[in-house]
DNA sequence: GCAAAAGTGTTTCGTTTACACCCATGC
DNA sequence: GCATGGGTGTAAACGAAACACTTTTGC
């Protein structure tokens, strides 16, 4: 790599990204971070992210970013803003265009493939690099608040999830309690969660079908009203001897639902 | 004007600001453009906005730019995010820092210092330069957005206003007919309005017509919308003593308990 | 006098809240 | 069988929506 430099008329702040990773375990919100190796703030921990390139926009450079720094490989990030006070960098003008992700449990879980990435509970964050601490409240605002409008918690839950399990990450996140049957109840209204079979890793194709039937049998049942009771039948299915669980009922977020539902609602949606 | 270069190791983009300025005569929802003089897109409509200067925010740049490409001398502004599109700006890599600004109606009736400086109507927008097209669409959607939340509208008026000048804002924002009645009533019970004195310098007929402009422009409005119903009239009893308008009354914004009463609704407030 | 806007109150309806019971599961 | 957590129904309270009449002003 040959040295070259960069000239041009006018002065310049240094652009990078910084991407707020949400991760949720079950019980906490949590962050990933990375500890710095270099100064300024060396040793401190800091949200993966770094400068952009000429070629990417800015969510591709945060999403790469997040990539080779931490391992994971996200598809869908949010923009939080840019941030570009004077001296934030204390070596020279940089601006960060901020981003937050949403990883899914799994990834929570799944050990951290670089070395220095770690996972933090919302409540037990270090002091953070630049003004990483600002941004943080930034997008945690920006978090609670999108979370009413926007289908936000299912990309932290894996694809198949209970309404309990719903109901503790929207607690984690707005810092509330909700009644489990009013939240429970809600949740059905919208008519975005479609049902899942219990069968967690059933046989791919013979049972593929099937779920997906039934799937929709149950979505257009809720799609239609709520006056009486999805008291959906369990009738003769599933005799199978390990998996008679009447409850730990799955669901799914079904993104056709969500979208008509928007539609319906102009837009104007709220959860 | 001597030349001066400055040199980076690694390549930088460009950085802008640019900022969407809203105003209301009463009628319609307008913005502030600029006809750009130079390549490229010369000739097109812009938003204000220019090269961020190194020792300002973006923030304190765009108001800069605003002030010097307008004469616009606003206060506050709000980030509207990062638009930072490869190839947004043909001549090189620009990424632009957009925000959104609220003129008072006396500002959007007061000439425009600026040269190619110009109001629009909404729904009367050239297509602009650059990709400003899209920055509006994504600017329209968070000012309808934020105005539920947050006290904006009081920004598009003159200090003092009345109910239904209000209401006529929030229609023009959002695109939707109120209910007079319950508009009055809800901005009433929020508590963030206060009431004042009729007799309060009412700048006189310096304005004059445009009591009579906007008689107009509302039964040009309504011609087609007005669905349903003022009744009979009736005769006009002139035996009151005072001939002192009975309608009309102005209130304004009240800071102090717009914050109360941001607290007491735990910052969730609605409008 | 007439047309058009402003101001006000009540009823209706739907949504949200509060709350209790029974069933599955694991120990 | 006991503790824990999951699933459902219902009544009360609240807030939003619908709606009519009266007065002022300008012409």
């Amino acid at each position: 790599m040959e040295k070259q430099s960069y000239t041009y008329k006018y002065p310049r702040p240094a652009v990078t990204t910084d991407c707020v990773v949400f991760g949720f375990d079950g019980r906490d919100l949590k962050i990933l971070l990375i500890e710095r190796g270099i100064e300024p703030f060396k040793g401190c921990w800091a949200f993966p992210g770094g400068f952009l390139q000429m070629d990417e926009t800015a969510e591709q450079g945060a999403l790469r970013e997040l990539k080779e720094e931490t391992g994971l490989d996200l598809r869908y990030i949010k923009q939080v803003g840019a941030f570009s006070d004077v001296n934030r960098d204390p070596r020279s003008r940089v601006i960060t265009i901020a981003f937050y992700a949403l990883a899914r449990k799994s990834a929570v879980q799944g050990g951290d493939d670089a070395a220095r990435a770690q996972w933090f509970a919302l409540n037990d964050i270090p002091h953070l690099a630049f003004d990483h601490d600002y941004i943080l409240r930034k997008t945690m605002d920006k978090l609670r608040h999108d979370i009413h409008f926007e289908p936000i918690g299912f990309g932290l839950l894996d694809e198949q999830f209970t309404i309990p399990e719903l109901q503790r990450l929207y607690e984690a996140i707005l810092g509330v309690h909700f009644d489990r049957r009013n939240f429970h109840k809600k949740m059905l209204q919208t008519g975005i969660l479609e049902e899942v079979d219990d069968f967690e890793e059933a046989p791919p194709s013979y049972f593929g079908d099937r779920r997906e039937m039934r799937s929709m049998d149950i979505g257009a049942l809720f799609g239609g009203m709520m006056a009486s009771e999805p008291k959906a039948s369990y009738a003769a299915r599933d005799d199978d001897s390990r998996s008679t669980r009447r409850w730990g009922t799955k669901f799914r977020f079904n993104k056709k639902r969500y979208d008509e539902f928007k539609e319906d609602n102009n837009f104007k949606l709220e959860f």
